[in-house]
DNA sequence: GCTTGACCTCAACATTAGTTGAGGTTGTAG
DNA sequence: CTACAACCTCAACTAATGTTGAGGTCAAGC
């Protein structure tokens, strides 16, 4: 095996920028040991961490679950087949609730365009269940 | 027609809070006039006005995006039945879009349960493509 | 052995979408 | 006419996800 990368090459790598290496450490989503003069090793399996920690973010999972799900693995290990099967799974399920919730609010989307009701009481886009509501302060985004 | 509405009242028919409606008022997706003591009275309408952005937002349309679309309609009139239609089109567009990159998203992560391969360079999932980098500092979730 | 690019830490800032609290004013019911 | 809920403004804070910059250190090539 190839000797261990520097943050630099483990930015090339992933495309990830250095400042977010730093911060992904900070939250202990990754980890690194250090040289004598204190610079950040990373053994090489840190590339396949960071793809899943990317596709989980791209699924819309945020930093802290992932974090957490990757320190729920026995002895924090970096995910393997296994273990990336059990990950992968559930967080595909949160992906499909996700698009059921988007295919739902498009097809009454589509029902409505040209309707003109918006009436608050009868519209059925305005279905104050499923709502963002009540998630407390923070930024709520879902898209770019 | 009934009379014109205090900030808690719409706030209660709406079911967004007053500080969010303040705030919508300070970025210009609502607005209201004042009485004598200063306290503001919206007109009924306003509450087709949230309800056009409640759905906006579901759909993640941020709100300054949403602003300049209701900015747009011409002489800045609450949407009616035909302002609704457009907009509502180039929404669904948005979230047409949406749903497509999460439903890719959601078969290569099936294809990829299993596979273990996790490749940097060879996974299916690891696209740098249509990736969110590149999108500058903020907030990027796609998700509570 | 020196220079130069890569690396270090730490604090502050950016952005979106609001909430919270202090300190003061209004309006309505009794 | 008074009490009390509802309203006002403004500043500061929350939260997530990073980036930027200042000030200083490390390591690799020449």
């Amino acid at each position: 095996m190839r000797k261990e990368l520097t943050v630099g090459e483990v930015a090339r790598r992933s495309g990830v920028a250095v400042s977010a290496l730093h911060f992904y450490e900070r939250r202990g989503l990754i980890e690194s040991h250090r040289t004598s003069g204190n610079q950040r090793r990373y053994a090489r399996d840190v590339l396949r961490r960071i793809a899943v920690i990317r596709v989980a973010q791209e699924i819309g999972v945020p930093l802290a679950r992932i974090a957490a799900a990757l320190a729920a693995l026995p002895e924090a290990r970096t995910p393997t087949r296994d273990d990336w099967a059990k990950l992968s799974t559930a967080w595909r399920d949160d992906l499909d609730r996700r698009i059921a919730q988007l295919t739902k609010l498009r097809d009454g989307l589509s029902d409505c365009i040209g309707c003109g009701c918006m009436s608050i009481d009868r519209c059925p886009l305005h279905n104050p269940e499923d709502r963002l509501a009540g998630k407390g302060p923070g930024a709520h985004r879902l898209q770019p």
